[in-house]
DNA sequence: ACAATATAGTTGACTTACGCAACCATTTGA
DNA sequence: TCAAATGGTTGCGTAAGTCAACTATATTGT
């Protein structure tokens, strides 16, 4: 059961966003189109030919009243009716060139409402916040969908955010404290200051512009014929698909490339899922020592892949 | 004018939580109140006594609509009409006992339905997200408001958010390049192990739940009778405020409760509205150095304040 | 002080949206 | 092959939405 904070929160914000919606919609009662047309219109000009019952269940509204916003609509000529084929129940309809122009008059508008009302008002940076957090939560409630997996380079505020990321999931996941936050911020800072060659890289994983998960790779402190691999973590909602995986190996591939004679990784035993990542890599135990860290009882462990 | 992919997405959301909100609404018909009537009940739940137009403007609906849904809510009994006072054209409504059962009982069905369609399905890091970017939406959008501003210790998580924030923020603004975000995500790491005392303190600027800015506050390197205030930043969206003056306030009166003899801090140039906050708690200017760091020409300044 | 103007609320007239249920035609599947 | 499910249409009653006229009270400027 969530907490009730949280609901009041979710319920301000619907009650906040219903109301941004209605003014930005208030704008577009301009047109001879109300609402819901537009809506439907919207819908057709995405999806090319589809069904009315499609259009309904996508925008779950009454099918008595799309059919006959249908009627309308064919009346005013903007909408086709094809010819029946396969499934004898079912009307193909799709929109006619007038019914694409019309489309696109209200698609400019609707961008031109957008822009003006919510981010034209706001600086660059609250922009940015204001678009990630959409897509946030567009990706916490949507179905998950195929967006690819990329692998990039980071780029400015990353590390920063990896470090937030990681103190926080650590945190609910293991109970580590602050003392975790302020090592990472170290190693990520270390990172950057360690010699170039024979070589470093740090992957983020992408998937549909949001951060998925990372890993770096950087000389080791003791034998420089060692590559180091640290800091892999996936988001909770991205693990399962094998983005661990990935992102390890490209690791490995970059450190047996530059020349290391072996890679090697500090993990903790309570993190299961990530030592069967470096098992399938071809990881192997090389070491285990106990120890007091993060404010919990660890279980370190060394893990070498010889090339 | 805001880029097209910018707009793209926030339509994107736009249509997505009209859904959401067209299921979460959809729920609340098995009651005998329509949409209308059941945010109408909300709001008269919310402010106790007001007037009909009051709602209509706050809820942009027709007043002739809200006038007949009124009558309709009185000979349900759940709204009274007390007695004109003050302003004789405005007609002072409440809800009675009936209706604020009903609003209870709205309310309650409101809850359930958010907590199990949208918070209950995704794990507690995902809702604690969902939360987080709802409040930033909100705060970015809404005419800002009177929230107070708090000043606390650092929880896990908030020392990556402060690295990813000044590390964008220094960009946006400076230019400054990652080599940026290494260094002070190493300051945030040589905090923590700075020596306890003499006395070494962080504080996080909190407005409604959101961070406002920050500053710490720890034993200088070269002197051990000397503090050094480093990392002072205020979010843009809540600049103008004084916060960073508080902050600064804040952070020298530690500084000289602890013992310290001076504090002394190192800033750039370039950033004026931070040396007028510096000038304005009393620090002089005690030396400058020109640099380059950070990939852009700088003018380093080291200000001090004797005790 | 007084007229012009604005505001709060009501009412009427009318159109449209919405949700429900009944209904037909076709497809699916046991 | 027949019952159940699906796509679509139509009818109906209620409420929502829009526009305008109208009363009563406040406010404002001169």
């Amino acid at each position: 059961m969530a907490s009730s904070d949280d609901v009041a929160q979710v319920r301000a914000f619907n009650r906040f966003y219903t109301r941004i919606i209605g003014l930005l919609d208030e704008g577009m009662h301009k047109t001879m189109h109300s609402l819901a047309e537009a809506r439907v219109i919207y819908e057709l000009s995405q999806d090319g030919v589809t069904t009315g019952s499609q259009i309904a269940a996508g925008l779950n509204m009454d099918r008595g009243q799309l059919s006959r916003m249908m009627s309308r609509l064919v009346d005013q000529g903007l909408v086709a009716v094809l010819p029946r084929s396969g499934d004898g129940r079912a009307n193909p309809i799709a929109l006619t060139p007038e019914g694409r122009a019309v489309a696109a008059r209200l698609s400019a508008m609707s961008d031109e409402m957008v822009s003006s009302a919510l981010l034209d008002p706001v600086s660059p940076l609250e922009r940015k916040d204001l678009v990630d957090a959409m897509r946030r939560i567009q990706s916490i409630l949507a179905e998950p969908d195929a967006a690819p997996l990329v692998l990039r380079p980071p780029r400015v505020g990353d590390i920063g955010w990896l470090i937030h990321r990681q103190a926080l999931l650590y945190n609910i996941e293991q109970g580590w404290n602050a003392e975790f936050e302020m090592l990472i911020a170290r190693l990520y800072a270390d990172f950057h200051a360690a010699p170039a060659a024979p070589g470093k890289a740090l992957w983020v994983a992408n998937i549909g512009g949001e951060i998925a998960g990372s890993v770096y790779v950087l000389p080791a402190a003791e034998a420089d014929d060692t590559a180091q691999l640290r800091m892999l973590y996936v988001e909770p909602m991205f693990r399962g698909r094998g983005i661990g995986g990935t992102l390890v190996e490209a690791a490995v591939a970059f450190a047996r490339n530059a020349g290391y004679r072996r890679i090697m990784l500090w993990t903790q035993d309570c993190l299961v899922s990530a030592r069967r990542i470096y098992q399938g890599a071809g990881f192997e135990l090389a070491k285990e020592e106990p120890h007091r860290s993060f404010g919990a009882d660890l279980n370190g462990q060394y893990w070498v892949l010889e090339f």
